[in-house]
This record gives structure tokens, C-alpha cells and sequence, in this order.
DNA sequence: GAGAAAAATGCAACCGGTTGCAATATCAGA
DNA sequence: TCTGATATTGCAACCGGTTGCATTTTTCTC
């Protein structure tokens, strides 16, 4: 004869509150509470309960408890960055971070951030209890639905934007444009351009002017721009193939390690020498950035940092919603490898 | 006098069902039966109700749903690969294949598969529908807790394991390893290694032992073999490191792409040239694989087919629960790059 | 050991939906 | 216009929990 299942009881369909307290004879009531932080059993009970629940390996349900606390422990996480790389590191941050609080992150993979709506609809129909957006920008249409959705939301890496009251955690990304200008100019390299990330992210813009503005206080003009689509190592491959083509520089601002690796390899394929012929500045300092292969000399974001405020800034939105919108922005910092020659 | 919002009416809390259905003058059911897929209602009251629900703001509660249909569209995600970047493709297809469906991923971070079984009961508790792994080992006790958990489960990358029956899609790596013995023995290596992933995972076992296999009928034997903790670029550079002190060989076998690449990184660093001193072969085929720093010869593991089959396999599973247990397995493929010298 | 305060318990209503069933409305055919 | 078949509707119970409140039990004080 078939057993329904050993002696934790995991037999048929899923065991229920309801039958737990027949189990160990109590009410309903106390078995929650059994299952309950701080609330008022008494040893015996308890004692009586869990075992119950033991012998038929009763877990609670957390959605049913939902519906009456409020609260599900769900976050979403949304970004765009789902085909770069170095975005890893920053799941597993977020992931991990959430995780350590007993947060349960929801996934949503936004490539086209324009329709994030009707994302946003569906995380609030699962009743999300905040939203994390990583990704560097934003466009208005979406801000403005998070700004009206009653939801805590934190945009992280991006920039504390004017017209809708958003939380933000991310870099000063001017002042970072102006250190990568510093590295030049300290360097001597007078023909510069600018190979940013999509020209509509906050952050590309920001960089760049701050990059255009140092320069400018050195009475260097930029002699080429150019945006990629997306970040990834093709779109850096392709943006510095036009830029090389286009004419000579001394030296190219990168807004991205990803694209910076993709630039340096165009470099590499054409025998132009990094940093003899040509410097390369990133931007990020991702772990690949580090690369013997690459060894890019970059402007660090503290990625970690970001993540950890982030993290707990939707913890305290989510705590006390009446809360006004704040924006924590951390700064940026040069770390010199080899992609620039020497002072 | 401030408007607690606009004709969209999200004014104060959630709008529920009985709100919209007194606002519509109709009964609860006809309200729910509106937004319920074939359910009988008159056009008349749809229209009604479509109203009342678009003037309030509605939107039915995803959870509250759950509990009676018994489905929540929840699909738990979970991997130990959060350190390797080549793994950001892997999460960009899941999250797509499975949105595209209209099932959530509801991620896990487990660094440590030992520690998993908790996981596994936090995600029960969230009533998931299904659950994928995406990790190429499975420790014999997760193994086993998840054959006794009642819930469709789909090991991705995983290899077919005799004493429990889980579901599994992923390639052969045995003739993975075959491939790539192949390939060395073509080109007339003799004195060949194995850096192999962690040693525990039955994926690196299974290449090694096709690798060793296929050398052996050409009487070539493994001069040396080395296990890296992690999949990482760290532990590639470590270990390879380690073997290259050890003493020469030929050509090493890197039992993943990443391993790979921190492996030629260490030959690049120290001066020793690819191919032309050293052969290298990867496993995978990331997109990395293909940067011009690296060009590396590796074999193919088809990902994209993998997880298109595991979300497939996933979705039919929670359809079908009594489906028995079933294998997927595809070929694997040598790509030809640049680390193995010429024929 | 009596009385009052504190702790534990159960009842019943509720969270936001779904659904079987019986009652009502609509429609077709004669 | 009447009858039976079909389509809509509402009632009420249910999904799996939580919680305010009144009641009972325990504990403490004197």
C-alpha cells in the first residue's frame, strides 16, 4: 500500500491553518498567532501548534497573509540593462541586499523603458510593496506614472530629475564628466571627443557636460561626439569604428566601461596602440574594467554603495509612505590604469 | 483645495471590487466576472462595469485572485551564477521568455546551493507556480527536497541525475568534452589539462570525463587537472596560474568561457602567447567569448534553445502536474576562434 | 483565599477576490 | 402569445489567513 507521504506529511494538496488547529485542538486564532512575531500565546499552546503543524508540515501562506497585513515583501526590480554584462554585479547586490531583509525581489526585464507602464500597472497588481528601477535613465512618460502610482519607488543610477518627484539614488554624473576632463588636461591631450551612452539618458548628458565644461575652463573644445544606442560592447565597437573613421583624437571619453571595452577592441583590431596612439577613459569601473586585457582607466561609481542605499531607502519609504521624495547621490572618483599614457 | 487626484480617480487606497461593483450597480460576481476570461456577462453590464472600474481606477488584485484559482503566475528563478557576468544573457532570456508568457520570475540569489532548501520553502510560501534553476550543479540534497516538494521544478543547465527525478534541460556534456579532445587531438596536442568549474558539479565532472575519454582512444592521458572554486574570472586566472607553475603543457581545457578567459588572461599577463605557446578551449560560447581581447575556441552550449525548452518545459509542467519527468538534452558544437593553433 | 490586573483564547468579521448554484431574464420557435 | 432552451445575474460560501473585541484563564498582590 502506498504511503501519502512519510511522517512530514506533505501527503496531498497543501495543508491549511484551518486544519492545524483541529490538529492540536485551538482555534484558528491561535494558530496564526502561533505563526504571528509578538503575538500572545501561551508556551503550552504554542508547543501544542507547532507540533501540529510539524507532523502535517503546515507552512503559512504569505499571499492569503498578504491580503489582511498588507504587506507581501515583494519589490520589484526593474531595469533595461539586461544585456550588459556588468549589470550582473548589480543584480546580485540588489538581489542579495533584498534578500538579507527578508525583501523578495520580482524581476521585470524593461528593455524598451518607454512601455514600462503597463509593467508598472502589473507589479502594482501584484501588490508590490516598493519598486527599485536601475537604469541610467528614465524617460518622462514613465516618471510621471511613477510619481502618480501610490508606490514607494527608488530610481537607482539615475539623476534627481525636476518635473516629477522621484527618490534617487545614484552619482553626481557632471562631476564625474569633470574628472574624466581633468585626466586629460593634466595629461596634456588637447583633441578629445565624447563617446556616450544613449543621448536621451540623464546620465550621458550629465556627463557630458560636465566633461564639456572642464574642458572648456582649459580652453579645449570637443572635436567629436558621438552617442550609442544601447550599452553594450557592440554599440562601443561600432560608435568608436565612426569615430576613428571620422578623424584623429588624441583621446576618447567613454560613458560606459562596456562601451570603452567595446572602443578599446576596435582599437585593438585596427593596430591603433592604447594608450601610445590613442587614450581611452570609461566610466563605471566595472570588475571587467580591471581585465588584464583591458585594464581601463576609468571614473569609479560606487556601485555598492548605490545598491546599499537603495535598498534601504525603499526599506524606510515602504515604512513610513508619508515620507517626501530624496535624492543621495555619491561621488564619483578617477581610478587610473592603462588607457591613458602617463603624467 | 487640493483634488485627491484626477477623473482617473486613484485618489486614496487601493480601489477594490466591491467599490466598482457598487459604483456599477451590480453584484460583486458581475464585476469579477468582467475581468475574468470567458466568463458569462451581457454586454451591458461589461460596459457598465468597464466604466465604473475605468473611473475609479480599478485594477483586480493579482494575490486576492490566488487564492481561489490556485494560480499565482509565479515562476521562482533561482541561480548561485549572480558573480558571472556571461550569466546576465541567461536572466535576459528567462526574464523575456517567461514575461512573454505572462508568468513573473521571482528571483533567488543562492550563492550557496547547500543552504537552498530554505529558498525552496520561502518560495512555496509564495505559492510560486513553478520554479527554475539555473545552475549547473545541484547538491544530492536539494536534489531530493525538491523531488518532494509538490511543485513543477525545471533544472536548467543541469544534467540528468539518477536518484531523483527532477526535470532537466541542458546539454551533453560528456560530448562537450569529446568536442574538445577532438579539437586538441586534430591538432596534434599531446600534453593537455583540464581547469575544470567547481569540482563538485556534475557538469565538470561529466566534461572531464568525455575529455578524458576521447584522449585516451588517442592514447594521450591528462598531464594535469585543476578545479576552480567558482565560475569566475578570478578563479580562472588563479588556477591557471597554478598550473602554469606547475610545468608546461600544451593546450588546457577550460571547463567554462569565463574560467577561460581569466585563464588567457594570466598567459597574456605573464608574456606566454595564445596559441602559438599555448592552446586554450572554453565551454559555452558566451557572448564574450568573442571579444577581440579573447577569440576564444570553445564549445557551443546552445542557451538560447536551453531556456526557450526549460520555460516551455516549466509552463507545461504547472499545466500538466502529473506529467512524469523528462530529460532534454542538446548538442553541443565546437566553435573555432583563435586559441588553438592552426590545423 | 479574594479581588484585580494581565495574559490567553475564541468568535466572528474581514482582506479582495472567485465560483457553484438557483433564480431571473432573454430569446427562439411554434 | 406561450413554452422551453439559453444566457445573465446575484447569493452566499469559500480561498487561507489576520485581528478587534469580549470572554475566560492565569497570575499577582495583599
Amino acid at each position: 500500500m502506498e504511503r501519502s507521504g512519510d511522517r512530514s506529511g506533505q501527503g496531498d494538496a497543501k495543508v491549511t491553518l484551518k486544519e492545524v488547529a483541529e490538529a492540536a485542538g485551538v482555534s484558528r486564532s491561535a494558530v496564526s498567532r502561533t505563526f504571528t512575531e509578538g503575538a500572545s500565546v501561551s508556551p503550552r499552546t504554542r508547543k501544542k501548534v507547532e507540533k501540529a503543524a510539524r507532523d502535517l508540515g503546515y507552512r503559512p501562506n504569505f499571499l492569503a497573509r498578504s491580503l489582511t497585513t498588507k504587506r507581501t515583501a515583494l519589490i520589484g526590480l526593474l531595469s533595461n540593462n539586461f544585456q550588459n554584462p556588468a549589470f550582473m554585479e548589480v543584480f546580485d547586490l540588489f538581489t542579495a541586499g533584498l534578500q538579507e531583509r527578508g525583501l523578495r525581489p520580482l524581476l521585470v526585464n524593461q528593455s524598451d523603458l518607454d512601455q514600462a507602464e503597463a509593467s508598472l500597472e502589473m507589479l502594482m497588481q501584484y501588490s508590490v510593496d516598493g519598486l527599485i528601477v536601475a537604469s541610467s535613465t528614465l524617460p518622462p512618460q514613465f516618471s510621471k506614472a511613477l510619481a502618480e502610482a501610490r508606490l514607494p519607488v527608488v530610481h537607482a543610477f539615475g539623476k534627481p530629475a525636476a518635473p516629477f518627484k522621484v527618490n534617487v539614488v545614484g552619482v553626481d554624473n557632471v562631476h564625474g564628466g569633470e574628472l574624466a576632463a581633468e585626466l586629460l588636461i593634466e595629461r596634456n591631450y588637447r583633441s578629445v571627443a565624447f563617446l556616450g551612452g544613449p543621448r536621451k539618458a540623464t546620465s550621458t548628458e550629465d556627463r557630458l557636460a560636465g566633461f564639456e565644461r572642464r574642458l572648456g575652463l582649459a580652453g579645449i573644445g570637443i572635436a567629436q561626439t558621438r552617442f550609442a544606442e544601447t550599452y553594450s560592447y557592440a554599440a562601443g565597437r561600432k560608435e568608436m569604428a565612426a569615430l576613428l573613421d571620422q578623424g584623429p583624437v588624441e583621446a576618447v571619453f567613454c560613458g560606459d566601461d562596456i562601451l570603452c571595452m567595446g572602443a578599446r577592441d576596435i582599437c585593438r583590431e585596427r593596430g591603433v596602440k592604447v594608450p601610445e596612439e590613442i587614450g581611452l577613459i570609461g566610466f563605471n569601473d566595472i570588475a571587467m574594467a580591471d581585465w588584464t586585457a583591458y585594464e581601463l582607466t576609468t571614473i569609479r561609481q560606487p556601485i555598492r554603495d548605490i545598491i546599499i542605499s537603495a535598498v534601504e531607502l525603499v526599506v524606510r519609504l515602504v515604512e513610513e509612505p508619508g515620507r517626501s521624495a530624496e535624492a543621495r547621490l555619491f561621488p564619483c572618483q578617477a581610478v587610473e590604469r592603462k588607457t591613458l599614457r602617463p603624467l
